[in-house]
DNA sequence: ACAGGTTACTCAAACGTTTTCGTGTTGAAA
DNA sequence: TTTCAACACGAAAACGTTTGAGTAACCTGT
């Protein structure tokens, strides 16, 4: 087991300085070639790498960026993440993850763990405890300190920094004008309660689109789950609610679902309920997962992009540490949607 | 904006040594309750933390472990970084994450840039090239640098480190099993080619269970689908395959498929070919993900609980880290299986 | 009054780099 | 022979922390 080689261990080795080993591999013409040649000739035998810590500790950067999401075992978020590390190995740089779990706690321990040196900057889309708590002072100090922050997705208005966002409002005018076009009079909607915002712009986006048409919005075609009910051990009561909501609205013709779960369990209880999609219901998701991939019938779509958000908020963000000039001016990039047609709608 | 402040700027301030205000933040008895109490007071006012790189630095251990995996927009993968996470953050770890994409390149790429001082081990699963070209040199000089490695699903048997597996023999068995128990005759696996090892021993496992209740195994209801199928491009030519396989077996009344995609697909030509699910045909997954659950009819699945996999490989990482005596004494602890039976069968 | 012991500090080294400044040795020009 | 640049290298500081060793100043007991 030959252990890792350091500058000192070559330099004594050689009966050199430290300095004269450094500068050598770095190729100084201060160095002889001589003795530039016998040190890259040692260092190379005993395969030497720079520590990352030390060059850390002296230049005061890390080349690595932290991330904190909600979440992981989630198609949007792994993909955004996927676009980051894209990002971040094309321009040398390392990507630390953290989970907050959707909990304000851990975010905040998270972001504490990693804003003591460990990382140059975050990007981050917050949980929705914190969106609920309203609780921003982690964010606040650590832009404070001046550490750099690219929010993403779940921003908040409030705080200022670079941030990139879906636009959440124009693909449910989409989602929602394909339909009307599409012939379907009354569509309903399936969102969440209303303190994540991009549930309330999908909602707006939704209101937009009717109002574009004369066609007046009704409140009770617009069922707003709790979304406790996204997870995996209420699906049943999720089914059950969304049952009673069609049962409710006979004349129900077109869905739009502010995601894929609701998406798909709309398009279950539509079978169970032998409604036919497309033929009587169109039901068109947000989130182009797998679920609509793979759906029978296959779901129509507003696709997010989630790998470009996450490769825009790198770039937002490595353009930021490396601008020489400290100006602090920030952008809101918005992402486009695109409308996936898939099988679920005509 | 307020920068973080450091043991050399307190000690400046309250004009004592940069030793004294260390001490005195630890309670050393060194340093007087007044002194203490001073510095305390400032720091806390300040906000003191130390610095992380520093520290790291000094203990020559950075807290922090490297993942390398394939992928992370996909279920299995993304479930075991949540498991590493939660066992990380308990531990008082960080996690850093990079991607290959498969590539060979990418893995050892990632793992240079990672393995000079940024982290203290790794947790990996090899990319498909890797096993393909059977390179290991990245991992052998990294373990033989010193670093612990434990490897997870995608495990080497040639290279000596810490192994987490998942019992991919006995979870086919059980399936296989179960077809049988439940009346099917004639059950067909829908695998991938040989050299991912998980995709032969599930086979072997498949074989195991025929051979064990006396079934001769027949070599026409092995479909072995190219692995690039699984890729979102190639899903007609996967429903193509497939389709022809059902149709060249028509009595064919079981199906082993050895990822999740594999059986939705199955599941997806049966009903085109109007077969009943699952009272003429019985369809068995693997990989527990949002497929199985939300699929129609839900899918009987082997769930290889990937979030404990991935606990489980941190904690033998760190363990392995925190031991004092340095022996290597390796373990490959295997992660058992289970039938999670839904609606795909009887 | 003084050795010996506390007390409350400070110094300095160390972790592994990079880089500025200094310096001794050449060789050549004057 | 003196002077001075060119060359090749070394010393030291710096990044921020911890910690063992060193040291003043004071106190206590005889």
């Amino acid at each position: 087991m030959k252990k890792k080689v350091t500058l000192k261990q070559i330099a004594k080795e050689l009966d050199v300085s430290i300095s004269t080993v450094s500068k050598a591999l770095k190729n100084s013409i201060e160095i002889s070639e001589d003795t530039r040649q016998k040190v890259q000739a040692f260092a190379k035998l005993y395969n030497y790498r720079p520590n990352n810590i030390a060059l850390s500790l002296k230049n005061r950067k890390t080349k690595t960026i932290g991330v904190i999401i909600p979440e992981i075992v989630h198609h949007f978020f792994s993909k955004v993440i996927s676009g980051i590390e894209k990002e971040a190995l094309n321009r040398g740089y390392n990507v630390i993850v953290g989970l907050s779990n959707e909990s304000f706690s851990n975010e905040v321990i998270n972001m504490e763990m990693l804003a003591n040196g460990s990382i140059d900057g975050f990007i981050l889309s917050v949980s929705k405890e914190t969106m609920l708590l309203q609780d921003y002072h982690h964010l606040t100090e650590t832009i404070n300190q001046g550490m750099p922050v690219v929010m993403f997705d779940r921003v908040i208005n409030e705080i200022n920094c670079d941030k990139v966002i879906v636009d959440d409002f124009e693909g449910a005018v989409k989602a929602t004008n394909k339909l009307i076009e599409n012939g379907c009079k009354k569509i309903g909607l399936i969102t969440t309660k209303d303190y994540i915002n991009v549930g309330k712009l999908r909602t707006q986006g939704y209101l937009k689109a009717l109002e574009d048409h004369d066609i007046f919005p009704e409140a009770n075609l617009i069922l707003k789950v709790d979304d406790e009910k996204l997870s995996e051990e209420n699906l049943e009561s999720l089914e059950k609610e969304i049952e009673s909501f069609f049962k409710a609205n006979k004349s129900l013709d077109g869905i739009i679902a502010v995601n894929e779960i609701y998406a798909i369990t709309a398009m279950k209880v539509a079978r169970k309920l032998k409604i036919k999609i497309p033929e009587s219901l169109q039901v068109i998701g947000f989130t182009d997962g797998v679920l609509s991939k793979h759906a029978v019938p296959s779901l129509t779509t507003v696709s997010q992009h989630a790998s470009k958000m996450g490769e825009k908020a790198a770039e937002l963000l490595i353009n930021n540490l490396e601008r020489e000039d400290e100006e602090d001016i920030f952008e809101t990039f918005t992402i486009q949607t695109d409308l996936i047609e898939r099988e679920s709608t005509k």
